[in-house]
DNA sequence: CCTACCGATCGGTAGG
DNA sequence: CCTACCGATCGGTAGG
């Protein structure tokens, strides 16, 4: 009894998490109502604020839910590859891959928690930098220690790198949207890697 | 005194203009109301309706009115230089040099444009194309013709340049949300151009 | 007839 | 978890 209960309860919570999960990413925090989310779950409004205080607690467990997702994904490359850029390219692959309601949480949690109230900004902020930028930072610094990787500011070219896949988080560009085939995610790489540039164009 | 009407007009519909700018790309679409937006030009929240249909016109003169701007930037860049390799970092040195609130404008009118009624989508879009991405691809494209940059997809070429971009068009981030000084642009413009790799690590 | 608005309020819906 | 609601505020519009 006691264990249906905690089941059926930690189910309704998943339920509705994944439920907003999908709404949100399509219209934002302020363009998605409480009422939409209990219709799609398929209870009242009410029984969402029995799993959830408020709306932005809803959206903060959304949001953290990924981060740890994002987390995991490094450790596994940490696990499966040996050179530093190895992993930063194991990295890329995990996220690009993933399915397009998924991947639009990136750009999702980080713009619209401009949104929430001044706690839930901070929290989040740390825990992005700490399970997710940091990481792919420290993988990165690895790389340029190791002398895998031009020694440039780390800050900046894991933000290159992070600003590289976040055209494909959007699903606002209908070509753009679905999910990337391999052949995109082997240019971005190579051009992270090994740039554009043929000639030497340093004169105008 | 004909003159004085047509003035006044014009700059109310540009004051409304600005000062929307500004709040919409600190809230977003739906996170601002068009009784704010009144409040910060101070005028009545009919006045805006006078000068716009409704909440959806005003978004998309804005949106539509900083896709110009993009467009004479890359005019500008077509004139004063003219290789191709040349061409294109002008362009990113000219946007990531606009203040913050200008910056943020690309991002904005693609995501929010979501929350917009169809035919304001698809004008955007096209507008979006045609004035902006469409002429960054070209000159990629142009580039990879001469031989100054490496023959990859030039569409995804471009959806990298400006996705390196894209972490610099959000005041989320406290510590990328200002100006990005030189070198920023310097290392953004160095891991396009030449890549992050250095030595051959094509196996594992 | 025109412009550039104002005070007040409409029908609905937000989060709680 | 539901039904029944609230204070407030939403985008938009009336007559003057």
């Amino acid at each position: 009894m006691d264990q249906d209960k905690g089941l059926e309860q930690s189910d309704s919570r998943a339920r509705i998490m994944d439920e907003a999960k999908v709404l949100f990413a399509a219209r934002g925090y302020r363009g998605l109502s409480m009422r939409e989310i209990a219709e799609a779950v398929g209870i009242s409004k009410a029984g969402i604020y029995y799993h959830f205080r408020d709306k932005e607690a809803l959206f903060s467990a959304i949001a953290h839910r990924y981060l740890d997702a994002l987390s995991e994904m490094i450790d596994s490359s940490e696990q499966a590859h040996s050179s530093a850029r190895r992993q930063v390219e194991q990295v890329v692959r995990l996220i690009l891959q993933q399915p397009a309601e998924d991947r639009t949480l990136v750009r999702l949690a980080n713009q619209e928690m401009a949104l929430l109230s001044e706690p839930a900004r901070s929290q989040f902020s740390a825990a992005y930098r700490e399970k997710f930028v940091g990481r792919v930072r420290a993988l990165i610094a690895k790389g340029m220690a190791s002398g895998e990787l031009r020694r440039l500011d780390p800050e900046t070219a894991t933000w290159a790198l992070l600003g590289m896949m976040y055209p494909y988080f959007t699903p606002t560009d209908p070509t753009l949207g679905r999910f990337p085939p391999e052949s995109v995610i082997d240019v971005l790489l190579c051009i992270f890697f090994d740039g554009m540039g043929l000639d030497d164009q340093t004169t105008e």
